[in-house]
DNA sequence: AATTTCATGTAACCAGTTACATGATTCA
DNA sequence: TGAATCATGTAACTGGTTACATGAAATT
């Protein structure tokens, strides 16, 4: 019987946040709201939950500082259990699906993987990434011949925009590539 | 007491596809599953809910053919408050939220517009799109000015994505916005 | 004394996912 | 006749949203 399936994107996000320092959920919220750790949700309706579950799932340790008060403050930790599940995480394949619908789930994978793996590990996924996307812009690029040039632009210029966007990931991540091998070249 | 909020993207896309030729459920699956209208869910847990929920609220009828079979063929056809909907939905203003969060909204707004309300709206579309865009991108390079220069460097190389990404978003809007104006000012 | 910030949480709701189910029709 | 395709749908689950609620501590 396999571990049940994905960590979901939040979850995944607090586990690697939660692996470099241990946080309140309050702490969370505030990253989430002011820094560029933007596009996570910081309401308490989404992190309180997900620290809930983390935590009834052995992945993260809850600790309570100020007891005897009516509103304690929280500090969750990573455990042993929960260093597997992101080491686990980070490690999977890059897909497809991932590459079109989970693009915020690929850059924080990318960004903790560089802390959690390291940066052989990290250059590895977006390699994966890279040749992916570059796939995918072939089909793209189908798609693109198969409108018809007489009709309508609209769609067109929609497709144009997709064909922008995963160039853009492309061109980033050779960069990042290129990047990462100097720097462990060098080192 | 005013409309209740906003339509769910899913849904908008299923308004603006009726909108342009009536179409069952299962149309729309294979049109989400096969053609460069990528993105949205084909499974038919979303698909068939949101019908019936957009018929429920008056905006689109349901004409049931080969009545008598067991399996009757539902086509969908957009009513008069259906496409009052979808002209509401197509000329709100963007806003900040949208262009981090709901990207592939836009993208749909965009090529609704072009039929739904011709060139001018959609241009102005895009300039509000391309404003938003360079404000947001004037916060993120503040934010990576923020990020000490000697620690590791993937928080800092994630942010360089999100630079490249809008970037990418600003350039393909405006690129469109001089092919409209080109085009309607040739016309 | 009033406001802001710290800090945690729940409840109702919404909409998407996967998996399941049914059965007709068309094609090889 | 068996497989693929047409065609519609439900049930259980998941997890995020908004809005609400509480109350201490720090700041003005």
């Amino acid at each position: 019987m396999q571990e049940r399936s994905d960590l979901p994107t939040l979850s995944l996000a607090i586990l690697g946040l939660v692996s470099q320092e241990p946080m309140s959920g309050y702490d969370l919220r505030k990253l989430f709201a002011t820094t560029p750790m933007w596009h996570f949700s910081a309401s308490p309706g989404a992190i309180y939950p997900a620290l809930k579950r983390l935590e009834q799932a052995r992945l993260l340790k809850g600790t309570i500082q100020r007891k005897r008060t009516l509103r304690p403050r929280q500090v969750f930790a990573i455990t042993k259990k929960g260093r597997e599940a992101l080491t686990g995480a980070l490690s999977k394949p890059v897909t497809r699906e991932d590459i079109i619908w989970h693009l915020d789930r690929i850059l924080l994978r990318f960004a903790f993987s560089g802390y959690v793996l390291g940066p052989e590990a990290t250059v590895a996924l977006l390699k994966q990434f890279v040749v992916l996307t570059e796939e995918y812009l072939v089909w793209l690029r189908e798609q693109v011949k198969l409108i018809p040039g007489q009709g309508p632009p609209y769609g067109r210029m929609a497709l144009g925009h997709g064909l922008e966007m995963y160039q853009a990931n492309a061109r980033w991540a050779r960069d990042v590539i290129r990047q990462l091998e100097e720097e462990t070249g060098a080192g």
